[in-house]
Order: C-alpha cells, then structure tokens, then sequence
DNA sequence: GCGATACAGAACCAAAAGAGTTCTATTTTC
DNA sequence: GAAAATAGAACTCTTTTGGTTCTGTATCGC
C-alpha cells in the first residue's frame, strides 16, 4: 500500500493549525502539542523538519515559538510532505541518477513511465496548497464551519 | 516518502515478462526467477498474490506456469499495486469508514481534500496499462524497440 | 498407480524502516 | 543569571517489509 508516514500527516496537521490561527499566529511546541493531542517531542521534531523546509520560521527564545513562513496559498503538500518525508518518489529508480546501476537493467527500459507517474502524483499534491485543506474545497462558499460537531 | 514496496515493483516485472511475451505465454515460476533475477520463492509469492487479484491465471500440474488473465491493454498499474500491496490509499483515513474513530476529530474535517487526492493518485495509476509499461509512451509510432541496447 | 513437477496457502524469521523519546547545546527575555 | 524556548543529534522500541520454509493439492507421464 502506498502511504505517507505518520509523521508526514503530523506535519499537514501541524501546518493547518497555523494556518486557520492567521498568517501571523505564533505558536510553541507545547502548545501545538496541546492543540493536536500529539505529544510534546513529537511536534517538536517535526517543527523542525518544517522549519528547515522554509515553511515555518522560528523564533527563539522565551516567548519564541514558530510561525507560517509565507502565506497558506504559497504553501503546498507536495512542499510539507518533501520537508518532512523527503522527496516524493514512487519508485526509487529515479532518485539515484538514470537507472543504470539497478541490476535488472534488461527489464529496466520499461521504467521510463515511472516518471510520468511521479510527476502526477506530485502535481496532485502541489495542486493542493495549505489554505485549500484548511478550506475543504467544496465550492467556493460557505459551509458549516462550526467545529467540534462530529460531521462523520 | 511515498513509495512502493519492493514486491509491487516486483509484481510489476513479472507482469512486463508476460506482456512481452505475448498473450498466450505460459511460465512457471522458476522461468520467471531465472529471467528475472529474483529468488525462486520471492517469485512464487508474488505470482500467487497476482493470481488472486485475477490478473495472472494458472495451470496446475507438470507442464503448468501462470499466464496472463487478459490482454496486456486491459491490466492497469492501479490493479497490479492492489493485488500485491492491498488497497492504495495515501492516507489511513479513508481506509476504515467515515473517520470518526481518527482521535484527533477536531482536526479531521480538514481531511476531507484526502478523498481528492487519493483519487489523483489512483487515476495515475490506473490511466497506464501494462501494454504501455512494455512500449513505453513516446508519442505512439515507431521507436527503436530494439532491446539490449542501453538507451540509459 | 506412483512419482515427479508445479501451483496453493499459511506460517515463520530476520532485517530494515518508522515512531517516538531523551539528551545536550544555543538563543533570548526578564 | 535563571528560565523558556528552539536546534540538533543520538538512541530505543515497535512495526512493517522482505524473504524463506513447510505442508498440501492437482496434473502429467511412465
């Protein structure tokens, strides 16, 4: 089964948390952590990866935190996921260089549509930004918003 | 990072084998270990999950091996990956029912994009047939389908 | 009929990856 | 200078994956 990671899946919860908070919203880690219910060390690391990925800055210090490095519309998943997981490949194949070294290479011409694949998966995650999974993209216009209402 | 396993990729090959072989090409296992490059059970294991998945039909007894259940343009990728690997689905929370059990329900309406971008993913996957993994896609005419030659 | 060949299915083991924690350093405020 | 908060790395435990082995069943050929 192709799957993301949980720690990815923390990351996209963890960006959304700033994101329906306001472009400037400053949070801790323990705060994010008591937000999410996801423990303390954990939102700590992957702050990090989020960090180092250019999608949040930080502030240190006493009253640091973190805080959105851009808008949620300049923000994607394909950006989240790679700051989190690495990049996004299918297959690995085409990570290394062309595929020369990958032992079965009488049967390794068939690869060359991995590519295409890859690509649109990735560009089914960079169509998505962060503002839209904050927004569920049902149309345009209003929706229940109201949390806490267990919508199924 | 999202990625296959292994055994979907070998899956994958043991398909291209038999779509390049031609529709009525018979094999049994240790043909395919040997064309392959892969482990005699590894292969066997493979080829029964393909056998379940109703893309692979087999013959039991002496002469017996494992064809194609049909023609290498009705086989997705889609249908490979799934009978190998189980359902695809990039995030858990599609895979039981409504999501309501995710534990952190106050960010889960947010999920909501997940079901959009499965499906991406999974159309990908399902709009490349097996023929098409065997003559890769350049436009559609002639191309040197000559093998052996390290087109890299 | 009997043995050889080949698929069917399940169980099992080891290695790798993922999930999560802990520890030490650095920066900033009070 | 103490407290609060990020930075970074190392480490452990669990789960998953990769791979093997074993037992059973069907078919062919002698």
């Amino acid at each position: 089964m192709i799957r993301l990671t949980k720690q990815a899946d923390y990351g996209i919860l963890l960006m959304t948390q700033f994101a329906r908070a306001g472009a400037s919203a400053l949070f801790s880690t323990s705060d994010l952590a008591a937000r999410t219910g996801l423990s303390v060390p954990m939102v700590n690391k992957t702050l990090k990866l989020l960090q180092r990925g250019k999608l949040l800055t930080s502030v240190r210090g006493v009253n640091g935190g973190y805080q959105l490095g851009r808008g949620a519309n300049a923000i994607t998943l394909e950006e989240i996921i790679e700051a989190v997981d690495g990049p996004i490949a299918i297959t690995e194949c085409h990570e290394h260089t062309g595929g020369a070294e990958c032992g079965i290479s009488a049967s390794c011409p068939t690869r060359v549509n991995w590519g295409v694949i890859n690509n649109a998966i990735r560009d089914s995650l960079a169509g998505v930004t962060l503002l839209q999974m904050v927004h569920p993209l049902f149309g345009t216009g209003r929706m229940r918003s109201r949390e806490g209402r267990q919508a199924v």
